[in-house]
RNA sequence: GCCCCGGUAGCUCAGCUGGCAGAGCGGCGGCCUCGUAAGCCGCAGGUCGCGGGUUCAAAGCCCGCCCGGGGCUCCA
């Protein structure tokens, strides 16, 4: 940034306090000073290095930023510290000396209550900065611009501080109510989903259910060696998670997706990265190697949008799906905002972007991305009622779009939460998502797509249209699941709500890590089943047998607290009659059953799921625990 | 980042106002060979997160730090 052109630098700090004390005076000019210590507590810092050819009216429009800034986030006091070390291109003294003057007369003149570290000194210096988002801003202000701040990364975020929220529920037949006049009865989730999003007033004390569901179940776990919010996954995570992720890109190439893999790593210097990083607050992590720095992915964009800016596109080729699925992205949360499996700092995510020739195209394509992601989430085993949609979008798109809107709340076929901003920030101009809500009445997005107008032409993404002529295309950005490990989080979820209601709780029979367990009741009966339990394989379904040395009771008991959904209880009698008695837990009955009706029933209820086989030792004698 | 809670055996946890480190489960050994949710007996297993301090005496109290969970905030 800068250089060569005249930039008055300020890296804005919002600070519980700021504390400094003038040493000695280190330059010709300096401002006199006593030397004692000075605290100030609460305020806003600017640590100010003025370049050459910086002039007053900079000055003045930085001092005008940073007041906005105060009354936005009700800071009182102002400190304006003179720091030399943001720059290569100092301006001489005796000049910083006046622009900074400049901007303590402006300070003045807006009647702030402002505080300046004196110029020219050497100075102790101890901050204190406040850890929310915007307390840590650089900013810097161009002569030939004087209109805006030349970073994009406060703007963003401010703009959303000041942006307008209006909330609807919008209904199949066609009507946008305001959310205080929806009559919620019989939509309990969808109200609970609606205050979660709106008042954000959460005072939950327990710790969420999938927490130690996902440890019991020997899933995942927290890996205390490695960053928080990484986890280890057990056997059966992995295998839940690889079904997971294998369902969702079958079904995302079904519908004419095309795969491809790039890297998790990117050049922090890289021109078209540089600006899209630059947006949002420092939550990546980052590696340096040699001289340069990389950053991990947090999403798939990059690499996608990469791929397809060195395309040879026409419109012909549109609409055109690229898709990957990372494992994973990285997001470095701060600590306090990781949850279990529902907020990671490393996760796995489909992402599949369609690039359309103009709005009408991508307004189909968001159709048929929808019918998808309705499909993945009732393929995975949620229902209807288990999400609620949002839809949220700008009062200019809404009016010139308002059938489409309706068309997508029709295809979800329930009342939906709508929030409409009064102007567009950030790049998108529609977004819609699916919605869990959990044990504790909060909220977790899963399936998304977002209408983005502005990232084609930051990539350099473009066509050749039908005249021979470039175009931009729109870029609709999907996920059909979500992270799949918030799918396992909302399964889980959904499990425990299973069982505050009295019944069964378990995963989907296909993401069951163990289908069936055959519980011989005497160790003469092994071998008949571990040859039935080869039977069974045979057709795709995951097998084990309890072979250990403990009571039949004491077996149905472990086999229950896993969740298993079919056990079966092998003795004298099935293996003379040839039918088995087969314990089905979503019935919660027992049944006598043939093995190949057995068989049937499982192949049924796992449909044209995928189909992994189990990665454990299939002896339960042989099987060691995780934990 | 801030606030709250926590860290004791592999796991889950008890251990009050300071007084010999415990239980259940799991593991190992033995007995039992069992018909639909925990059979019985025995054995092994501990730097009480780390470092200081107070005390005759610290798992416990004080100070500092590390780690984890939750809440706030945030969620491209």
């Amino acid at each position: 940034m800068g250089g060569d052109v005249a930039e008055l630098k300020v890296i804005q700090l919002h600070v519980d306090y700021v504390e400094y004390e003038p040493i000695q005076p280190e330059s010709g000019v300096y401002e006199e000073a006593e030397k004692k210590v000075y605290r100030i507590e609460e305020a806003l810092l600017l640590l100010t290095s003025v370049e050459k050819g910086d002039n007053k009216m900079l000055a003045e429009k930085a001092i005008d930023d940073a007041a906005a800034f105060m009354k936005k986030l009700k800071i009182s006091k102002l400190v304006i510290y003179p720091y030399a070390h943001l720059s290569v291109n100092l301006a001489p003294p005796s000049h910083a000396i006046e622009v900074i003057r400049a901007m303590k007369e402006r300070a003045k003149a807006l009647g702030l209550d402002f505080h300046a570290a004196p110029f020219g000194w050497n100075k102790r210096l101890v901050i204190a900065v406040k850890g929310h988002p915007l307390a840590e801003q650089l900013r810097s202000y161009a002569a030939e611009e004087l209109a805006k701040p030349s970073e994009e990364v406060p703007e963003a975020l401010l703009m959303e501080e000041k942006l307008e929220s209006y909330w609807y529920i919008l209904t199949p037949e066609g009507e946008m109510i305001p959310v205080k006049d929806f009559d919620f009865r019989g939509h309990e989730n969808l109200e609970a989903f609606a205050k979660y999003e709106m008042q954000k007033s959460r005072a939950v004390l327990e710790q969420p259910p999938h927490v130690s569901l996902m440890k019991r179940l020997e899933i995942a776990d927290h890996e205390p060696a490695s960053d928080p919010g990484n986890l280890r996954w057990y056997a059966r995570g992995r295998l839940i998670k690889s079904l997971l992720e294998q369902y969702v890109t079958e079904k995302v190439i079904e519908y004419g997706g095309i795969e491809v893999e790039t890297p998790i790593m990117y050049d922090m210097g890289h021109p078209a990265l540089k600006k899209y990083l630059h947006k949002f607050p420092a939550r990546q992590y980052v590696i340096p190697v040699e001289d340069k720095k990389y950053f991990l992915r947090f999403a798939a964009c990059f690499g996608q949008f990469l791929i397809a800016k060195d395309m040879q596109l026409s419109y012909r080729h549109l609409p055109l799906w690229l898709y990957e699925l990372t494992r994973y992205s990285f997001r470095r949360e701060k600590s306090g905002e990781l949850v279990g499996l529902k907020r990671l700092r490393a996760f796995t995510m489909p992402d599949v972007h369609a690039l359309c020739k103009d709005l009408e195209q991508a307004k189909e394509e968001m159709k048929k991305r929808l019918k998808l992601s309705l499909e993945v989430m009732e393929g995975i085993g949620f229902s209807e009622d288990d999400l609620e949609m949002a839809i949220r979008f700008t009062k200019d798109f809404y009016e010139e779009n308002r059938d489409f809107i309706f068309d997508l709340v029709r295809m979800f076929g329930k009342p939906v939460l709508a929030e409409m901003w009064s102007e567009r920030y950030f790049y998108f101009v529609l977004k819609w998502e699916f919605n869990f809500v959990d044990c504790q009445r909060k909220a977790a997005a899963l399936s998304t797509d977002q209408i983005d107008v502005e990232n084609a032409r930051s990539y350099g993404i473009t066509y050749v249209n039908e005249e021979g002529e470039e175009e931009y295309p729109i870029i609709l950005h999907c996920s059909p699941s979500g992270a799949i490990e918030r799918v396992i989080y909302a399964l889980l979820e959904k499990a425990e709500l299973m069982r505050q209601r009295g019944e069964k709780p378990m995963l989907p029979v296909w993401l069951s890590p163990i289908q069936v367990r055959i519980i011989p009741i005497k160790s003469m009966y092994v071998p008949d089943c571990v040859k039935l339990m080869e039977e069974l394989e045979k057709n795709g379904i995951r097998v084990d047998v309890d072979d250990r040395d403990e009571t039949v009771d004491k077996r149905i008991r472990e086999a229950e607290t896993e969740w298993i959904p079919y056990i079966v209880v092998y003795g004298e009698k099935e293996k003379t009659s040839g039918t088995l008695s087969v314990r089905i837990r979503s019935e919660d009955k027992i049944m006598a059953m043939k093995p190949e009706d057995l068989i049937a029933k499982i192949r049924e209820e796992t449909g044209d799921k995928p189909f992994k086989k189990l990665p454990l030792p299939k002896l339960l004698s042989r099987r060691p625990a995780f934990r």
